[in-house]
DNA sequence: CCGCGAAGATTGCGGCAGCATGACGGGGAC
DNA sequence: GTCCCCGTCATGCTGCCGCAATCTTCGCGG
C-alpha cells in the first residue's frame, strides 16, 4: 500500500512515515500542494493524507483539483482545525474522512482501513472480445476467466488490437505500440508476433480472430 | 433516501428523525438489534445509523451480521463511547464512520454524504489463495489457519500479488508497492524478495505458486 | 480464368535479455 | 553481542524475439 502524505510539519511527517512503515505502508511525503499535484500525476496512490494549513495554500482546495484530474484515491484530512463546522466543510469538498490533531496512529490506521474497504481504484477499463477479457491498464488477459500469459511483445500487439476491436489498426500503429524509437526493426518481426499470437490464441480457445487487411493493417474480432 | 436508525434513547431518536426529514431523508427507527436485523432483511437502506449500547446487546456485533447477510449499506456508529481505542474497535469490525455524541446534525449529514459518495464496500476483507488466507488491510497471512509471519518487504509483495490473484501484476506495480520514490533500487532486489518469498511459501505448504511472465511481471495462483 | 508480383504466414535458429538462486556483508532491532 | 532482514553481486539457465528463408494468399490486369 502506498500513501501520499502532504504535511509541512517535518517532525510530524517523519514520525508518521515511520509509524506507517511499521504497518507496511510505503509513504511519499511532500510539504507543498504543487509538488503533491505533480506526484499524483506520476504515481497512483491508495490514499492521500492531507494537512489543511500548508505553505502554498489551504489543503482543502487540493481535493477538487484531484477529482477533476480523475484521481479517485480516498483523502483523509489531518488537521488542527477541528471545529465541527470545519469538519463539515472538509467532508463536503470531497474528503473521505476528517481526523483532528492530535490523533492516535491506531485510529488513523483504522480510518484508513475503513476508507480502503472498497473496490480497487479507478474504473476497471476492461475489453471483452470473444471468450477473452483484456485489461489494458494492467496488461492482463484472461480466457474464460483463466489467466493467459503472453510474451511481452505479443501482449502489446494484442492490447493495441483490442483497444480498437472490430476496427483496423494500421501496421505503423502496431509497430509504434510495440517498439520505441531506438528499437529499429528491419524485418517482418511484427508479422512473426502476429503469427505466434494467433497460434497461442487458438490453443487457448479465445474465440477471436486476427484478420489482415492487406497493405493497411490488422483487425481483431470475435469469430 | 432511506435510513435505518438503531437507537434506544427515544428523545434523541425523535429529534434526529425530525432533523433528517428536513433534509428529505426517510428514517425507520428501532430500539433493538433483533428488530433491526428483521428490517434490513425486508428493506434496503441507503445507510444505517447505529448506537453501541442497546437494550439487547452491543451494537457493534450487528455489523458483521449485516455483512454476512450481504447488506453492504454503509454504517455510521453514533455513540457516547468515544475513546480513540473504541473508535478503532468500531471501524475495524466494519463500520464506515464513527461519530461521538454529542454531535452536530450538520456534521452527521456531512459524514453521511462522504460515506455515500464511496462506492459500495464490496472489497474483500480477506483473500483466499490455495491454503492461504491474506488480510490486506491488517497485513496478516495464515496458512491452514496458523499465522505465517513474513519479512516486511516479502509481505508487501505477497499482498500486492494477492490483491490481483490470477492476474498479472506489473513489475513496476510491485516496485511501487514496496519502495517509495526516495528508496531507489539498482539491482535485482525485487527478484531476490520473490525468490525468498517462494521458498518461504513452499516451506509453509501454502499451496500457491508465483509465476513469472517474462518481461511483464508476476502472477499469484493456486497450484 | 490465368499469371505474376507483392504482401503476408509460418517456422527454425541463434543471440542475449531477463529471471532464479545462492552467497556475502552491512546494518538495524532487540 | 546476536539474529536476520535485505541490498548487491555472480552465475547459470530459460525462452523471447529478431532475422531470414520458404511457402501461401491476395489483388490486379489482360
Amino acid at each position: 500500500m502506498r500513501l501520499l502524505l502532504i504535511e509541512d510539519e517535518r517532525e510530524l511527517a517523519d514520525a508518521l512515515s515511520a509509524a506507517l512503515s511499521k504497518h507496511g505502508i510505503v509513504t511519499d511525503h511532500t510539504t507543498h500542494l504543487a509538488d503533491a499535484f505533480e506526484l499524483t500525476r506520476q504515481n497512483t496512490y491508495d490514499a492521500i493524507l492531507l494537512d489543511r494549513r500548508l505553505p502554498d495554500g489551504e489543503g482543502l482546495t487540493f481535493i477538487p483539483m484531484l477529482r477533476r484530474t480523475g484521481t479517485d484515491a480516498p483523502v483523509i484530512v489531518l488537521t488542527a482545525r477541528n471545529e465541527p463546522l470545519e469538519r463539515v466543510e472538509g467532508l463536503d469538498v470531497g474528503a473521505d474522512d476528517y481526523l483532528g490533531k492530535p490523533f492516535l496512529v491506531d485510529e488513523l490506521m483504522a480510518r484508513l482501513r475503513a476508507v480502503l474497504r472498497r473496490p480497487p481504484s479507478l474504473a476497471e477499463l476492461q475489453i471483452t472480445v470473444g471468450r477473452m477479457v483484456i485489461d489494458p491498464l494492467h496488461l492482463s488477459v484472461t480466457v474464460a476467466s483463466t489467466p493467459l500469459d503472453l510474451p511481452r511483445r505479443e501482449l502489446l500487439v494484442l492490447v493495441a488490437l483490442a483497444k480498437r476491436k472490430d476496427k483496423t489498426v494500421l501496421r505503423s500503429t502496431l509497430e509504434a505500440a510495440v517498439y520505441n524509437y531506438e528499437e529499429e526493426i528491419q524485418s517482418n518481426a511484427l508479422d512473426a508476433h502476429i503469427s505466434r499470437l494467433r497460434k497461442r490464441l487458438l490453443d487457448a480457445g479465445a474465440g477471436v480472430a486476427i484478420h489482415n487487411i492487406r497493405g493497411v493493417g490488422y483487425l481483431l474480432r470475435e469469430e
